[in-house]
RNA sequence: GACCCUGUAGCUCAGUAGGAUAGAGCACCUGCCUCCUAAGCAGGGGGUCGACGGUUCGAAUCCGCCCAGGGUCGCCA
C-alpha cells in the first residue's frame, strides 16, 4: 500500500482543519479498546479545543469528509471518539496483494543513510559467556538485524578487553596445564572459566597471606601452604588479626577478605575438586611467587614486546573467544570484526590522545595519575545544556597513580578510529548499565579532544544485568548460568516432545536444535532490556512459558496448510502468481484481525529502531502468531468451498509466512516445517 | 549524600509522543483432536497499575514528594 489507510485520514483530517480554521495540528489516532467500536479512532477533544469548535460539531464535519472514502466502511462518532471501520476487502485486498508479491516484506529503506556501527557481547576472554553478557549478545545482534531489515550499512563488533588484571593467572595457569599435558575435559571457554578462577583464588590467597604477615609481622607461612587456606590458617589469622595492633577498619577488612576466600576455596574444591587441586599443586611446585609473576605477565603483556608472553596471551584469549563464537553461532549471532584492546594499546594512539589531553586545562595531575576534569568541560563546551544534564559530572580516570594507562585511554582510541574506520555516522554500544558513567566520561573526552563530531554518534545501550533466583552471579565462584547450558536443557525438552513422533533422528535432531535456540533467545529478547531480570532456569527452558517454540509452531503450521494443499492439487503457485486476479472476500473477524496486524509490520519495525526497544519485535511477532492460530482454528482453507473465500484465506496464509519469515529474519532464529 | 534504572494479576512480563472497559503467558479450574500438526483453540476466577499530592475533559502513562529493590559514584573493566 503506498499510504496507510491511518495516515490518508489523518491527513484528510489536517487539511480539513486547515482549510476551516487556519491551524496546524497533529492528529493521533488509536486503536479502540474493542474491535466493535472500529478499527481505528481519532479523539475528537483537543482537536475541538485547539479550534475553538464543539465536539459534535466538528466530529459530525470530519465523518462526511471521511465516510466517502474507498478504503472507509462506516464512521460512528461515539463519546468524543470518531471511530472508523474500514471496508475489510478494499483494505485486505491492498495488503495482502502487496505483502504476497513483496520480495521480502518490512523490508526498507527507512535507514539507508545511516552506516551504523554495533558493538556487542565484547565479553572478558577469560571464561564462557553468561545469561549476563549474553543478554547484550541478543540485544545487539537483534538490533543489527533491524537495521539491516531498514536499509542501513550494518557493521558488528566485538571489542576484546584482552587487558583485564584478572586474565594473566588465566595465562600462567593455562601454560602450566599445557606444560604437564592436562587437556581440557570440557568446551574450552568453560575450562578456561574454571581456571580463572582457580587461578584468581590461589592469587588472592597467596596475597593476603603475604599481606597479614607484613602487617602483623607474626604470621609465618608455610611453604606448601602458600596457595591454601587451611581451616587452622583461618584460625590462625583471625586470632592474630584480633590481637594485632592495626586498627579496627584495617582488621575488619582483612578478617572480611580471609573468610571470603575461605568460602570460594571451599566452593571450588567442592565443584572442580581435581583441577582445583592439581592446579594449586602444579602452582607450588612451579611457581615461586604468583603475584609477582602475575605483575610481571601484566605489565609485559601492555609493552607487548615480549613475544614469548604475547603469544601465551594470545593463544589463550584466542581459545576463549573461539568458545564464544560457538556459543553465540548456535544463535545465528555473528560479528563482522574483533578488535583487541592489546592491539590499541601498543599503537602508541593512547600516548598521543594523553599528549594533546595534557596541552588542555581539563586535565588533572594527582601525583602520576591523571584525571579528566569532565564537569567542567561538560559545562565549558556545552554538553550539559545539549544533552539536559544537570547534576555533576565524576572526574575520569585515565592514567592511575603508577603511571598506568586505564581502560579508557583505550576506549577514547578505540572510538576514534572504530567509527572512522567504517565512516559510521552513528555507533551503537550494547554494554552493561554498570558502565553507565565510564562511558558518559569517554564521550566526554572525545570532546576536551575536539571531537565531539565522534562522541554525538555513539549511543550507549545499556541494558540491565541479570541475576538469578536465590543467588547472585559470580564469575569467581563458578556461579553462572551459560546459554550453552540452557541450550542443552532446552533440548531435552524438546526431545520429550519429540520422542512422541515419528521422525528420523537426523530430523528430530535438526528439530531440536532450532527450538531450543529459539526457545533460549526470545525468552532473553523479549524482556525490555532496561528490566533487571530475575533468572528462572526452569521457567527459561519450560517451552509453555516460552514465546520462541510458540512462534515456530505457528509458522509451521502455516507452511503445513500450503503443503497439504499442493497435496490437495490445489494451484497454489498459480494463485499467489496470480493474486491480482483474486477477489477479496473476508467473512470472518479472524481473518480481518490476522490482516491488520500484517498490515503494521513495517510501523512495528520504524518504532522499535525509533525507541530503540528491540524487544518490541518479539511482542509483536507472538501477537501475530496468536491472531494466526485463531485464524487456523475457525478458517479452514483447504476444505472451504466458496472459491473466493479459499483463495482468499490461501492468500492470508501465505502474507503470513511472508511476515513471519521477515520476524524471524530479524529476532536471528530459523524456520521450521515441520516441528 | 548525588545520579541512573525498576515497581502493573499468585509468578514472569506487555502496555508510557495522556484516551474509551488496564492486557498476554505460566500456574489453577472447565471444555475442544472422525476436522489443514492439541508445542494449539474456546471459556472462568484473579488488579486500590508501590503510596500520596498536582496538572485536565481524561493519568498506569506527564510533574512533585515519599517508600521499596538494583546499579554507579578516584586509580578493576
Amino acid at each position: 500500500m503506498s499510504e496507510k489507510p491511518v495516515d490518508k485520514i489523518a491527513g484528510i483530517i489536517n487539511d480539513h482543519i486547515f482549510e476551516n480554521y487556519k491551524k496546524n495540528i497533529t492528529i493521533i489516532w488509536n486503536k479502540p479498546p474493542s474491535s466493535n467500536l472500529g478499527d481505528v479512532s481519532f479523539p475528537l477533544f483537543s482537536i475541538a479545543k485547539n479550534v475553538g469548535e464543539k465536539i459534535e460539531v466538528i466530529g459530525q464535519s470530519l465523518k462526511s469528509k471521511i465516510e466517502n472514502q474507498e478504503v472507509v466502511e462506516k464512521v460512528e462518532l461515539k463519546g468524543g471518539f470518531l471511530n472508523i471501520f474500514f471496508n475489510r476487502n478494499y483494505f485486505s485486498d491492498k495488503v495482502l496483494k502487496n505483502v504476497v508479491k513483496a520480495e521480502k516484506y518490512g523490508k526498507s529503506t527507512v535507514e539507508s543513510s545511516k552506516r551504523v556501527i554495533i558493538e556487542h557481547t565484547s565479553s572478558n576472554p577469560n571464561g564462557p559467556l553468561h545469561i549476563g553478557n549474553f543478554r547484550g549478545s541478543v540485544v545487539g545482534d537483534l538490533l543489527a538485524r533491524l537495521y539491516k531489515m531498514s536499509g542501513a550499512a550494518v557493521n558488528v563488533r566485538y571489542y576484546v578487553n584482552d587487558l583485564g588484571r584478572q586474565i594473566a593467572p588465566v595465562v600462567i595457569g593455562y601454560k602450566l596445564l599445557k606444560k604437564n599435558n592436562i587437556a581440557p575435559d570440557t568446551k574450552i571457554d568453560l575450562w578456561i572459566g574454571k581456571i580463572y578462577a582457580t587461578m584468581n583464588t590461589l592469587l588472592d590467597i597467596q596475597e593476603i597471606k603475604k599481606e597479614i604477615q607484613t602487617k602483623t609481622g607474626k604470621y609465618h607461612i608455610n611453604d606448601d601452604l602458600k596457595y591454601k587456606i587451611e581451616p587452622n590458617d583461618k584460625e590462625e589469622i583471625e586470632n592474630l588479626l584480633m590481637s594485632s595492633e592495626l586498627d579496627e577498619k584495617t582488621k575488619e577488612i582483612l578478617l572480611k577478605r580471609t573468610k571470603k576466600l575461605f568460602s570460594v576455596q571451599k566452593a571450588l574444591s567442592s565443584k572442580i575438586p581435581d583441577l582445583f587441586n592439581l592446579l594449586r599443586k602444579l602452582t607450588e611446585k612451579e611457581v615461586s611467587d604468583l603475584s609477582s609473576l602475575t605483575q610481571e605477565y601484566i605489565e609485559e603483556y601492555l609493552k607487548g614486546e615480549n613475544k614469548q608472553i604475547v603469544s601465551e596471551y594470545r593463544e589463550l584469549t584466542e581459545k576463549a573467544l573461539s568458545g564464544h563464537i560457538e556459543t553465540l553461532s548456535r544463535f545465528n549471532i555473528f560479528h563482522d570484526d574483533f578488535d583487541r584492546e592489546s592491539d590499541i594499546a601498543w599503537s602508541g594512539e593512547v600516548k598521543e590522545i594523553l599528549q594533546k589531553l595534557e596541552t588542555k586545562q581539563w586535565l588533572r595531575h594527582d601525583g602520576r595519575a591523571r584525571l579528566l576534569k569532565n564537569d567542567e568541560i561538560a559545562t565549558a563546551l556545552r554538553y550539559k545544556e545539549k544533552y539536559n544534564i544537570k547534576h555533576e559530572i565524576p572526574d575520569l580516570i585515565l592514567v592511575n597513580s603508577e603511571g598506568i594507562p586505564l581502560y579508557p585511554c583505550r576506549d577514547i582510541a578505540y572510538h576514534l578510529h572504530k567509527l572512522e574506520k567504517f565512516n559510521a555516522n552513528l555507533c551503537i554500544n550494547v554494554i552493561g548499565k554498570q558502565q553507565q558513567s565510564l562511558q558518559l566520561g569517554v564521550r566526554l573526552a572525545l570532546y576536551a579532544l575536539n571531537r565531539s563530531d565522534i562522541a554525538d554518534k555513539i549511543i550507549h545501550f545499556d541494558y540491565e544485568y541479570v541475576t538469578l533466583v536465590g543467588r547472585k552471579m559470580a564469575g569467581r565462584e563458578l556461579e553462572y548460568v551459560t546459554p550453552d547450558e540452557l541450550y542443552s536443557l532446552a533440548k531435552e525438552e524438546v526431545y520429550k516432545f519429540l520422542n512422541e513422533r515419528d521422525y528420523s533422528e537426523e530430523e528430530k535432531s535438526n528439530i531440536a536444535n532450532i527450538v531450543s535456540a529459539a526457545s533460549v533467545k526470545i525468552s532473553i529478547a523479549k524482556i525490555d532490556p532496561n528490566k533487571a531480570v530475575m533468572f528462572d532456569v526452569k521457567k527459561a527452558t519450560d517451552l509453555n512459558e516460552n514465546s520462541g517454540p510458540f512462534l515456530l509452531y505457528s509458522f509451521t503450521r502455516a507452511k503445513n496448510i500450503i503443503i497439504k494443499a499442493k497435496e490437495e492439487s490445489i494451484p497454489i503457485e498459480d494463485i499467489i502468481n496470480n493474486c491480482e486476479t483474486v477477489e477479496i472476500s473476508i467473512v470472518k473477524d479472524e481473518e480481518w484481525n490476522l490482516i491488520k496486524l500484517i498490515e503494521e509490520l513495517p510501523m512495528i519495525y520504524k518504532r522499535a529502531i525509533n525507541t530503540k526497544r528491540p524487544d518490541t519485535i518479539v511482542n509483536f511477532s507472538f501477537e501475530l502468531c496468536k491472531a494466526f492460530n485463531k485464524f487456523y482454528d475457525n478458517c479452514p482453507v483447504i476444505s472451504e468451498n466458496d472459491e473466493k473465500v479459499r483463495k482468499t484465506r490461501i492468500l492470508i496464509v501465505q502474507s503470513t509466512i511472508k511476515a513471519l519469515e521477515s520476524l524471524f529474519e530479524v529476532l536471528g532464529i530459523d524456520s521450521l516445517e515441520k516441528m
